[in-house]
DNA sequence: TAGTCGTGGCG
DNA sequence: TCGCCAAGACT
């Protein structure tokens, strides 16, 4: 009788070999015509690294076409104005990043005449520049040697070294940094390094990774002892809370009335309907909307409320070029023009 | 260490 | 509809 979940016994491959199995299948079957791909530069891929961090390839991809009109060089990033930054950011969300890229570019030109340093220590004193981004940018733009650890080479690294620590605990990211560096080659770091984000992003997979198309099955100590489907173990989440938010709506032929947040808080610094603690009196409700933050979902309230004066006042085919959250922007463009 | 910080897609 | 998660950094 055949025993179905037979595995065999899974030895990790060592380092040399490991990158070799990963670059060889990367070539073949890895993500090599991506924007940041073709016609690599250090900006190119500072930009394209920022605007990765938490957000997906698909998404990424019109923004990053767009800033490269917009900003072709880190000169020209770094003499732009913050509302032409924003402006172009605009719908990414994790809006710090573009004040970082911002600064990352001011940074750059001032201290290295504009030119990225190619080393893990130095690029780690550029703003919203961490860990990973340093070692993406070395072995991306300068296809120097460095290790990388992201949401994905945790994932790969925990299953295939089958490491049951919990996944965000500072013992099992040293752990997975540890083993990182130890497996990273010393030729042909760029491509190595796609390896191992094409790897988690395409076939090590967070739910119904293909195992079958994995050229790590048979030393990988997860699909050994079964336990893809638990590794990598995370920590069981509160849920999220609900906040409510009033908004006010002025709107007249003339355009709406928007101001621009604090830097403090949620949507930092953009364009935004007037907030309010308490819900206007006497005030008709205009409509409402939801919004899901990572943190807490937004339960929203837009009234009909006349802003006395001195507001700044926007017409409604100029609002693009305003730096606006999304649902702001959904509701505004919900209104007759 | 834990919270903050967006948005969209997917099952 | 809802929870999960994505090329994390910063405080």
């Amino acid at each position: 009788m055949i025993d179905k979940t037979f595995r065999p016994k899974s030895t990790p491959l060592n380092p040399l070999e490991f990158s070799a199995t990963v670059t060889n299948w990367q070539r073949q079957y890895g993500r090599n015509d991506l924007p940041w791909q073709i016609n690599i530069t250090p900006y190119r891929v500072l930009v394209s690294e920022l605007m990765l961090q938490q957000t997906q390839v698909a998404t990424v991809i019109p923004y990053f076409e767009r800033w490269l009109q917009h900003f072709p060089t880190i000169e020209d990033l770094a003499t732009a104005s913050e509302d032409a930054v924003m402006a172009q950011w605009q719908g990414l969300g994790y809006y710090s990043r573009a004040r970082n890229l911002h600064k990352a570019a001011r940074y750059v030109v001032d201290e290295f005449a504009g030119q990225l340093p190619d080393n893990v220590d130095e690029l780690r004193e550029v703003p919203g520049v961490g860990p990973y981004t340093a070692g993406a940018i070395s072995a991306f733009a300068f296809n120097k040697p460095a290790a990388i650890v992201d949401g994905n080479v945790k994932r790969l690294f925990s299953r295939y070294f089958g490491i049951e620590g919990e996944i965000s605990s500072a013992k099992t990211n040293k752990t997975i940094w540890s083993l990182a560096e130890q497996y990273t080659p010393v030729t042909d770091s760029r491509r190595y390094a796609q390896a191992l984000l094409d790897l988690g992003a395409t076939v090590c997979t967070p739910r119904a990774p293909s195992c079958q198309e994995c050229p790590l099955q048979e030393s990988c100590n997860a699909y050994a002892t079964d336990r893809v489907q638990i590794l990598p173990t995370k920590k069981m989440k509160s849920k999220i809370p609900t906040r409510s938010g009033n908004f006010l709506l002025d709107l007249t032929s003339d355009g709406v009335v928007l101001v621009q947040r604090s830097a403090d808080g949620i949507w930092p610094r953009l364009w935004c309907l007037p907030e309010t603690d308490e819900p206007p009196k006497n005030a008709t409700i205009h409509g409402k909307f939801k919004h899901v933050f990572s943190h807490y979902k937004l339960d929203a309230t837009v009234f009909a409320q006349s802003i006395p004066n001195g507001a700044t006042r926007v017409h409604l085919d100029e609002i693009e070029s305003y730096g606006l959250p999304t649902p702001i922007r959904k509701y505004l463009n919900t209104l007759p023009t």
